[in-house]
DNA sequence: TAGTGGTCTAGACCACGTG
DNA sequence: ACGTGGTCTAGACCACTAG
């Protein structure tokens, strides 16, 4: 069998990594602001210092403190309101960033009752074939989660996850009975970085059990993975059954 | 048959399109040097106006011409080179940065031999159903094309092509013989926005005959629309055979 | 060496929304 | 009314690079 062919559909802008990259003074206040956010120590809702502020802490003029926060207003990280400042984003990677689907809110839409089940949930070291999967996590724990959702009497999509415990510990001590692993994480390791693999796949045994189809139906997989600044956060693989569902994506190359 | 289910992969941030929109100078400068590249007074590779010309040209200060620029060399339209100047992308790159895949550079990386065959080509009106293809085409002409990708012996896709003639007129003229409409429309019709829809499907009689695959096998369906301006250029459906092909998309919501 | 873009400054005025 | 962000200016210095 010939090996899948990779197609890139978008990516983000190539960084070379060069170590002696010389880096502009707008540029180093965007990432210390988004190191604030991403770490939590700037959590959602709360307010970050004004222009002034800044301008004054960094020694530099507001034109360049203004450089950065509107690239990351662009980025959908913080929200500018004139006479109150600038906040961080609620939810910040849900919906403003880049649209990672939330599925319950899919389901909603659908105007179906939502609800998931946990199938099977483990912690355990992370063996080489987790790392093809997570990278980085060579030696590390894992949390490995499946679930499967539902819409209605439906099965909506059957869920595989793999969490790094190293880069989110707190996943160790938490059952997913209330909330679902997508929505947990979300709220506690905003991501920087996302790819998705994108494939049409012949539902197995196991596949058709859970999702109440025919062996060998189409469906569509989607792999996700995630990282924070670098660091790997979760892969995800989501089975969605039949020709009922689709992905949308909307590009636009030149921000307004 | 329920509905397909939309899921919102990835988006550009909203465009109200208030008509009373309120324009900034520099958004009204990058708008208007992007009209000009798109309508191809300026073509790719030649050399636009250095900032200080346009700076004197729009009546402001270099800063604010900078930002415009800057802006178009991050969304890929412009490459700037110091003590040179700034040059329109060539096609090749303008793909490279939201890398909408290339057919045949796909297929020459699994290292197989490419060709292309035009299955059926004819010119018509715009009937109802395109409307929904190609939205805006209401009663304007569209040339339908369908083609075969090969990658040597293998079918590798099949492409279900409408073009808006209104807005490429230059097309009805074109018989894709020598060079496939996805390059062609390319280099003579760069996008602004596009939309990607894909699916999971199976695989119905004539796909499978033309794609040498059994019926009902699975096939990943990605059906694109693209608009240069706010205008439909053109609606491509790609169908590829089995499990064997995927894609790939990478985010980063901060572009450095 | 000369000319380009990359970046930054220290102001300025305005629009807007909260109080 | 006031204070925030949004935008713009008229300079400046520097890095890079072609000639």
């Amino acid at each position: 069998m010939a090996r899948a062919t990779p197609t890139r559909l978008r990516a983000g802008h190539k960084k070379p990594v060069d170590a002696a990259a010389p880096i502009s003074l707008h540029e180093r206040i965007l990432g210390d602001i988004e190191g604030r956010i991403l770490s939590g120590e700037w959590p959602p809702g709360s307010r970050i210092p004004f222009e002034h502020e800044l301008s004054t802490l960094y020694g530099c003029s507001r034109m360049t403190v203004n450089k950065a926060l509107t690239q990351l207003a662009k980025a959908g990280l913080i929200e500018r309101r004139r006479k109150v400042g600038s906040f961080v984003m609620l939810a910040p990677s849900r919906s403003a960033l880049l649209e990672i689907p939330d599925i319950k809110t899919e389901v909603a839409a659908l105007g179906a009752a939502y609800r998931f089940e946990v199938l099977a949930r483990r912690s355990r070291r992370a063996t080489e074939a987790d790392a093809g999967r997570l990278e980085g996590v060579a030696k590390g724990r894992v949390l490995e989660i499946a679930c499967r959702h539902w819409a209605g009497t439906r099965p909506f999509c059957l869920e595989d996850r793999l969490i790094s415990l190293a880069a989110v510990p707190q996943a160790g001590a938490e059952t997913f009975v209330e909330i679902a692993p997508g929505p947990w994480l979300l709220a506690r390791a905003p991501w920087t970085d996302a790819e998705h693999r994108i494939r049409a796949i012949a539902a197995d045994a196991r596949c058709a059990a859970m999702l109440a189809i025919a062996v060998r139906s189409p469906c569509l997989a989607v792999e996700r993975r995630t990282w924070s600044g670098g660091a790997a956060i979760t892969h995800v693989s989501l089975t969605y059954p039949g020709e009922k569902h689709e992905l949308v994506a909307r590009f636009s190359p030149i921000q307004r």
